[in-house]
DNA sequence: CTGGTGACCGCTT
DNA sequence: AAAGCGGCCACCA
């Protein structure tokens, strides 16, 4: 039996380069729609960055959420647009970019 | 166990 | 429109 945080990393490291996916989505996929909240904890607590693309995962809005925790708000930005996200008035054209869920 | 916190979501003020 | 509050679940002191 895997952690809750396993699962949740276990999705996001699923999500392609060139989409995103939100928390509520992420929440979902691994297995509890109301995970939302512990999606954004365990990425809060994210152990590895260079396993774990939280930049891919943003809020129901698309946008990267309040941050200032990544280092630097551009930061997010800057690396969805290197993996061929386009931002749109600070945040991804959500119906373009969102992650189906079944592309691995 | 209780209380407090959090990178969310949605409704109500 | 912006802010507040509650609900959801997990972690820490």
């Amino acid at each position: 039996m895997k952690n809750s945080y396993e699962m949740i990393y276990d999705v996001v490291q699923q999500i392609p380069r060139g989409k995103v996916a939100t928390y509520g989505q992420v929440a979902f996929l691994a297995g509890n729609p109301r995970w939302s909240r512990v999606v954004g904890y365990a990425l809060h607590v994210n152990p590895d960055q260079s396993t774990i693309p939280c930049h891919r995962v943003v809020n129901r809005f698309g946008e990267p959420s309040p941050a200032f925790v990544f280092g630097g708000a551009n930061r997010q930005i800057e690396l969805l647009q290197s993996e061929g996200v386009e931002f749109v008035d600070g945040k991804v054209d959500l119906p373009r970019y969102i992650w189906d869920g079944k592309t691995k």
